[in-house]
DNA sequence: TAACAGTCAATACC
DNA sequence: GGTATTGACTGTTA
């Protein structure tokens, strides 16, 4: 019995041992239950993303494809626009041919023929006429000449654009200026220009070769002639010689007209280059069909300074990456042939796939660009007529990329100026504002953008930090052997950099504090307010509606909280850190009301010696 | 055509 | 000596 009963016991004891075993077994199956289970839902999410993936790539692969499409379909347009500019251009051959021939039959005439005796038909031709007296601005006849239109700029002026209309310089008439009234003469000009209905663009291009904006200015607020520098006083004397000449509105007048129908500003948005060009060659075209029957030195001006006037606009308006300033003519642009080729080589170099790389900076029509954000897939294209498109479509971290870049320049020592000339084509300064106010890409214009692509690139090329490293090791060198050898012995007043540099006006703090009073105020004041502000603060009314314009950019570049105006005036003496012996400093008072406050209201006037400014050369060469 | 964006040059600041 | 600020300017845009 008791055998039995001990026998149970190791049986049941067994079984419990067993079922320990079981429910262990149970709970390990049940935990490997759980982790597949767990593995398998991990598994299907990355199925689930891997078919997000695929379906990300799918979509891109046919935005891709709908973008090679589209590319394809420019470059077909393109080249049709080439075959047809070609054909154009070769029926315009006969053009240079023409113009030969009418040099050869126009009368010859000596230095002292102030303009050739026009013939019967534009004797009675009132159009001929009133640009035949183009010339006579100044009182001075210029020469009727047949050298090329360019060659009737002068060489050194900015001011270039009116060589249509006046001479460049009334050297007599300055040597012995007398005072104008410069309110009055803007007045004058302003309702002569609203009477015969001529718009400021057109008087700023043909009579004074300023831009628009700068015109509006002027005429809206002219400066004082005695606050006038020698190149400010410039516009004025020209419009005294226009108000004084009878005929030089019914000039403009008919040149507007005769403008209005080819020059860029008057075409519809809608138009392409390819359709401008065309308008211009149909024009001359139609002045040359028209050629017998007017006389044929004014017909010959008449399309030069028509073709003059146009190709100056185009070249102004498409070839604007390059040629920044105001009013310079390609001295490549010799003819309308060559002209309409310069367009081809334009038009064929928007469509070569980095084939031409050119010096950095490259304008960034013509450089081939690989524009990827982190998050977007890579898409490599030409940029030039699809160019605002593909700009559309990114979204550049603007932030992040100064981030880096402020951090490359620092981890490598190279300073903002050498990284602004070598990589973005901008001053120090520039940089230095990019780099510490990044606009957002959204807010950014096309050419603002183009300064963040430049820097997305130089972050994205391995060599770059070596070259700029390189570079800015050479310009050192330069620099100091430059110095080596000039010595200090520049400043003999001989040189050619001996041009003043323009004054600087520094606001004192009650004059900032006055200004932003009135800002919050009025942050569009009228004309009177600037003009009452200007007064009470003994300022120009260009510097008060400056400031206006440049705080409202900067409240508007740095948010909505104020931009930053932490500098306060200190006396020029202990501000300047050069020499003063390189320095000529003088203070001057605006007006009487200036001199009973001049300790607020200091001016520099800053004669800046040919050393510094031989230096500040050498040290951008 | 006034207002704007982008930029420069002078100069203040560090 | 490098960087930041700011008044002024040019060409563009609404």
């Amino acid at each position: 019995m008791m055998m039995m009963k001990m026998k149970m016991k190791m049986f049941a004891s067994r079984d419990i041992r067993d079922l320990h075993h079981l429910e262990e077994e149970v709970q390990r199956l049940q935990e490997v239950q759980e982790r597949s289970a767990n593995q398998i839902a991990l598994l299907q999410e990355v199925q689930e993303r891997s078919a997000n993936q695929i379906a990300l790539l799918q979509e891109v692969q046919e935005r891709s494809a709908n973008h090679i499409a589209l590319l394809q379909q420019q470059l077909a347009n393109k080249t049709q626009d080439i075959e047809r500019l070609q054909a154009e251009l070769q029926s315009q051959q006969d053009y240079e041919e023409i113009k030969t021939e009418l040099r050869t039959r126009a009368p010859t005439h000596t230095d002292d023929d102030v303009l050739p005796a026009p013939s019967d038909s534009a004797d009675h031709d009132p159009v001929i006429q009133s640009e035949l007296k183009v010339h006579h601005f100044c009182g001075k006849e210029e020469p009727a000449s047949d050298i090329p239109v360019e060659n009737m700029r002068s060489s050194s002026s900015s001011s270039s654009s009116s060589v249509v209309f006046i001479k460049e310089e009334c050297e007599d008439e300055e040597e012995e200026e007398e005072e104008l009234d410069t309110s009055s003469v803007a007045r004058r000009v302003r309702e002569t220009l609203q009477k015969h209905r001529v718009g400021q663009r057109v008087f700023a291009h043909c009579v004074l070769g300023l831009s628009q904006g700068t015109v509006s200015d002027i005429l809206a607020r002219p400066k004082p002639w005695r606050s006038l520098t020698r190149r400010g006083r410039e516009p004025f004397l020209r419009m005294k010689s226009f108000l004084a000449d009878e005929d030089s509105v019914q000039t403009l007048t008919v040149v507007q007209q005769r403008l209005r129908g080819i020059v860029p500003w008057a075409r519809s948005p809608q138009m392409s280059s390819d359709q401008l060009i065309r308008n211009i060659l149909d024009q001359n075209r139609s002045e040359l069909m028209d050629v017998d029957s007017r006389s044929q030195r004014g017909s010959e001006d008449v399309i030069r300074n028509i073709l003059h006037q146009a190709k100056h606009e185009m070249h102004v308006t498409s070839e604007a990456p390059e040629e920044v300033h105001y009013g310079t003519l390609s001295p490549s642009v010799q003819s309308p042939a060559d002209f309409v080729q310069s367009i081809i080589r334009k038009v064929k170099c928007e469509m070569d796939e980095d084939t031409h790389p050119s010096a950095s900076p490259a304008p960034l029509s013509i450089i081939t660009h690989s524009f990827p954000t982190d998050a977007q897939p890579r898409t490599q294209v030409c940029v030039g007529s699809c160019e605002d498109e593909i700009l559309e479509s990114l979204d550049l971290d603007t932030v992040s990329i100064t981030q880096r870049v402020k951090e490359a320049l620092v981890v490598n020592n190279i300073g903002q100026r050498v990284f602004g000339e070598e990589v973005l084509g901008l001053t120090q300064s520039s940089v230095s504002e990019l780099l510490s106010r990044p606009k957002p890409w959204t807010k950014l214009s096309l050419k603002g953008k183009e300064n963040f692509i430049r820097m997305h690139r130089w972050l994205r090329d391995p060599h770059s930090v070596q070259r700029l490293t390189d570079t800015d090791q050479r310009a050192r060198l330069k620099r100091d052997s430059q110095r080596l050898s000039d010595g200090f012995c520049l400043s003999d007043g001989s040189g050619a950099f001996e041009a003043t540099k323009r004054p600087r006006v520094v606001l004192s703090a009650h004059e900032k504090d006055s200004l932003r009073a009135t800002y919050q105020r009025e942050p569009y004041p009228s004309q009177h307010t600037i003009e009452r502000l200007a007064a009470q603060l003994a300022l120009q009314t260009s510097t008060v509606s400056n400031w206006f314009y440049n705080y409202r950019s900067r409240i508007r570049r740095d948010g909505l909280t104020e931009p930053v105006q932490t500098r306060t005036v200190r006396s020029p003496a202990s501000s300047s850190s050069v020499s003063s012996g390189l320095l000529s400093i003088k203070q001057e008072a605006c007006d009487p009301e200036m001199e009973e406050d001049t300790h607020q209201h200091t001016r520099v006037s800053v004669a800046v010696q040919s050393v510094t400014k031989a230096e500040d050369l050498n040290e951008l060469v």
